[in-house]
This record gives C-alpha cells, structure tokens and sequence, in this order.
DNA sequence: TTGAAAGCGCTAACAC
DNA sequence: GTGTTAGCGCTTTCAA
C-alpha cells in the first residue's frame, strides 16, 4: 500500500541500503545518487515508516505524561499550559508526546509499569509529586529516565524543577504581616503532596520570625478545587473569630474563598485579605484581582522536558535539581488591617 | 537485552510461532504448552515489544490528538476534562494517546499532513473547528479516520459531536428577556470559529421572536480569554447608554466580564446581568455564582473517542452526528430589570 | 499440535 | 560508492 524504501530502489535500480543511506544524507553516496533518489522518492510520495525505524532504532523517540486527575472533574487549569511547554519542546526535538491519564491509588503503579515495560516511551515526565511518592521509587529503581515537576521527602537523587514554595509564602506572609495582619488563616492541599509541606513551611516560618505562631485551629485543607476553597473560607468566616487574612495555597482555591466571603458580605481587600498561589492567567482578572505567587508553568514543562531529552541523549545534565525563585504578584485582594 | 519469544523459545524448547501462539491463546496450542509458555514468559519476566507488534500488523493503535492553543498562554479549562475524557476512553480500549500543540496558521497543516502520512496514529481528533476548516478538508481527501468536536460550513459528512450552541442561547436569551431586559450586549468569540455563527444565531433568532433586534452596536468581539472579556465589558460599560445585560459566549470571558463591571461599581445580577457559556467548575463558585449554559466535556471527549474507535475497528457508527442538547443553568449573576 | 520460512520497513556491519 | 546480508521482535501463512 504505502511506498517504501524497496520501491524506490527498484525505481532507480539500486539497492534499499543505497536508498536508505541516500536519503539520510550519509556522505558516502554520490551526490547523482542522492539526487535520483531524492526525486524519485519526492514523485512517489514516499514517507518513511517511523514505527519501522524505531523498531531497528530500538528507541521510541517519544515521551510519556501520565496526568492524575485531580477531584470528580479532572478540571485543571495547569494542564494545558504546562502541555504545551512539554509538548512544544519535545516536537521542537522531534520527539513525540504519549500522554495518558491515571489517578493516584490502586492501579497507578501497573500504568506507570506498563509504560516503562513496554518501551514505548523513552522517558517519563510526573507531576504534583507526593511526600512519598511511589512512581518515583519505582522509576529509580528500574533506573528509567524520567524527571519530575515536585520534589519527594526522602530520595532527591533525580532531575527536577521544582518552585520554592517556601519562599513563595514567606514573601507572601511578609505581605501580609506587612498589612498588619496576625490572625492569618491558611487553606492548605492535601497533606500527602510535597509542595504542601513547603509552603505550609514557609508560612510558619516567616510567622516564627516574626514573633507569631501558626494557629493550628486556623488551618484547614482543601483539595485544591474551587468548591473546596469555598468551603472552607466559608466555615472559617463564620466563626466568632474569624481570620482577618486567608492564604489559600492555589489560586482556584483562592477564588473558592473570595466567592464564600463576598456571599457572607465581606468586602475582600477591606473586611479580609485573600491570597492565592499560581497566578493563573483568571487571577488577573478576578474581582478583586488576586495577590497570589507566580509560577511559570509553561516554562517549567519546557524545562523539564529539556532536562528529559538531554538525559535520553546521553547527554548529561548540569543542573539536575532546578529550584524557581518565585516571584509575588501584589494585586488588590489585601488591604491593611486597621 | 530485553527478553523476547525467541528466548522463551529456547527456554521451553519450542519455536517462537509456537510461543507466540501460545501467548495469544490460539486454540491450536495443547493446553500443556500454553501453560509451559505462560509460565517460562513470566519466570522471564517477558514484555511484548509493542512496537513490534505495530509494525508487523500494520497499526499503530493510537490516536492523535493536536491542541490548538489560544492565546498567549495556551490557557484553557477544558483541555484537562477533554483529555480525560478522549485518554480513559481510548485506555480502556488499549489504545494510545499522541498529543501535540500547534497554533491554528501556517503550518498548522504540516502537523496534520504529518501525522496522517506517518502513520504513527490511527485516527484523529480535531476541536474548535473554523467555520471553513483545511483540517477537515484535508483529511477528508486523505479519507483518514477521523472525529470533530464542532461542526464546519460547508461539509458535514463525517462524524462529529457539538452542542447545539443555538438552542443554548435561546435558553438564556429567554431567560434575559423574561427578567426583562432588552438592551443586551453580546461580547463574542472570533468570527472564524464554528460556533460563534450557531451562538450568535441563538441569540439573534430568540431576540427577534420576541420583536427585538439584536443590536449590532452592542456586539463586540473577544478571543475566549478572561483578559478580553473584562476588556470588552470595560468598554460596553462605559458607554452613554450601557446594555443591562452581557452574555459573554464562554465563561472566561464571562469572569473578565464581571471583573470589569465590579469594578465600575455596577453590583451583579442588578445592575447588570452577565451570563457565561461551558459551565466549568469555575462558575458555580463565582461571585456571584455564573448563570451559564453547561457543557458536558468530558461526555463529550469520551463520545468522540468512542466513535472514532470504532470507525478504527471498522465497526460502523450509526449516529455520525451528534447533537448534544444543552442545559440552562440559572445562578445569580442575572436580574431582573426594574 | 507444531515448526520453517517469510515478511512488516528500515538500518548497519561488512565486503566489494 | 554501492550491494549483500543480517536483524530489530513479532505474526502468519503453509506444510508437516
């Protein structure tokens, strides 16, 4: 059906290897030869079979991203931008992008198995990493390329690039501490990712610094999710005490709370301060815009998926673990405490 | 390195046709040298090389998928659902997912020639179509298997799912006029797109039943971001004569919408009424909570997949378009005008 | 019930 | 410069 090299050959009356070598330019066929087999593969309209010389390769040429959904909706505002920073850098090396989707729990690990097993990608990208996260014990041991968007609590042997959170809330609590504020409630993910751990740090440390404790009671957690953000913001607002600033570690979350306050007649910016973390394209244009921490997420596939070529190249490494300096972007959701 | 049936060949003393059957369950293999197989490919811990697998049957069981990003910042919520929806649907039935990004433009076709004549995929998956679309053309020339989210001008003789955007906008339309407004402003989607024809439509043909008509004044053009919704409402509300109601064709613009307004001190849902279009999570935790049109993605993602893997299978589709009806979901961003 | 041989489309070592 | 031969790992006639 489809042309192959062996129709090219018998068209110009040379051999397949000839043909082959020809068309990638090898400088050991005359320039004639090339011609010819150049034109006559342009007037058949031949196409390599990329299947078949990834077979003789032995290498995929393509990278894989298993995307865990996260809550009932798989709604993630990440996913696309930092899609199109692998996907662009890997078609960018000509490389290919397999991606498939699998939620944390049971079966994840035969997917990632599966994955590897077959051979069918030449490498692995993961993302929102957990304090103990078994694909990444997984991959190291079955000494499979990969690189991760998070860090993990114990093993940090492996590429990465990763945001520092911690700093991330620090510059934002300095914020806030700024604005007066001391009863600073915090919205937090779920507990067993690793960047919850870092930036529930961050807080606490800057608070430390200053003197102030971390209320524990003040501490809640979401699952990342507008709705979860709602909430808890509204059964925090609600108590007799309430906090005079949220900081809710994404932004989603972050509007989730600016929703439940403005329903309960709370004036954000005045009555309380709200913070988020991302800085999603919609944190610009929220009412009121939201101060929350940047985090260039179309940059961080790219650079990922670099690092994860580079490695597949055998091409080693520099900087193995790239950790972002965040960056706070001050927008109208907080005010000064009176 | 990897093992392959020729080892468990020489492991059990058979050839590899008989292995290979053996594997597969042919019924022309003794049950004691299946279960020999079986068991030495799992001593082995052998792994089919898929790809070889691909190049000897001559399919690559995978579908592609090319994302064509919007914006500077390939923001988009539905990717996340829409991937989840096409990549478990196309898991469960083992295939692949290849993804790529490539901006609507020049070479946007180059990407689409490519993936057909690589015969890396199967089967594509096309979204946001152009009310005349190369894509579409082209492959239906090529007579590629393929599955739209959206219809085209011109050419409807091939298989797709859309919502009926049109019957959407009548709802909410009616919905508008019933609280009584009648200066209704519309900010949108670019005029290329597929299904800013049916909206508009919606909303022009409702209004004139009603003996209204659908001022051209009061329609203005945005690109589906938050961005240029807050614009374009910025800009409509400033106006002598501002409309008392804004339908934004998507919910992004939606949200930029309502920033704006918020911000020239108009209250929601009473001095102007704004309505959205998808219903993504987002909506419902607004301030206040967005009355928009729903827009089942991820049903969608996994109709779609489910179409065009039969179509692979050369099983026939009976219905090659699919209408979804849409669903009115009334929020508190409308009132009534006094 | 099993095996030999051919072939999917391509590349590479080695000879000429 | 070019061709022969072998082989990537697998499946599938066809014959035994």
């Amino acid at each position: 059906m489809a042309v192959t090299i062996k129709d090219i050959a018998k068209k110009v009356g040379k051999s397949t290897t000839t043909v082959s070598r020809a068309l990638h330019d090898h400088d050991d066929i005359s320039p004639e030869t090339k011609e010819l087999v150049r034109k006559a593969a342009a007037e058949l309209g031949y196409r390599p079979s990329i299947l078949a010389q990834r077979l003789q390769k032995q290498r995929s040429d393509t990278i894989g991203f298993i995307l865990p959904p996260f809550g009932p909706r798989y709604f993630d505002p990440f996913i696309s931008e930092f899609l199109a920073g692998i996907g662009n850098t890997a078609a960018r090396n000509g490389l290919d992008l397999l991606v498939s989707t699998h939620p944390p729990g049971e079966s994840e690990m035969n997917a990632y198995r599966e994955k590897v097993h077959s051979r069918l990608v030449d490498g692995l990208i993961i993302v929102r990493t957990r304090l103990k996260d078994p694909r990444i014990d997984f991959l190291l041991e079955e000494n499979f390329p990969f690189v991760s968007f998070g860090r993990v609590e114990n093993q940090q042997d492996f590429m990465l690039v990763d945001e520092d959170g911690e700093l991330g809330m620090r510059l934002l609590v300095e914020h806030l501490l700024s604005l007066n504020h001391r009863r600073i409630a915090v919205i937090a993910p779920p507990t067993n990712l690793t960047f919850t751990l870092h930036r529930l740090k961050g807080i606490r440390e800057k608070l430390n610094e200053a003197r102030l404790e971390l209320d524990d009671d003040l501490v809640v957690h979401g699952d990342l999710t507008n709705r979860s953000g709602y909430e808890m913001a509204s059964e925090l607002l609600r108590r007799s005490q309430p906090p005079t600033a949220i900081v809710a570690c994404n932004d989603l979350m972050a509007f989730g709370a600016m929703s439940a306050a403005q329903e309960q007649g709370f004036v954000i910016g005045r009555d309380i301060s709200i913070t988020g973390f991302d800085d999603i394209p919609m944190a610009e244009h929220s009412h009121p815009p939201l101060t929350t921490v940047h985090q260039p997420i179309y940059q961080i596939g790219a650079r990922l998926c670099d690092m994860l070529i580079n490695t597949i190249r055998g091409i080693p490494v520099k900087e193995r673990v790239v950790l972002l300096r965040p960056e706070l972007i001050i927008r109208q959701s907080c005010g000064a405490v009176p």
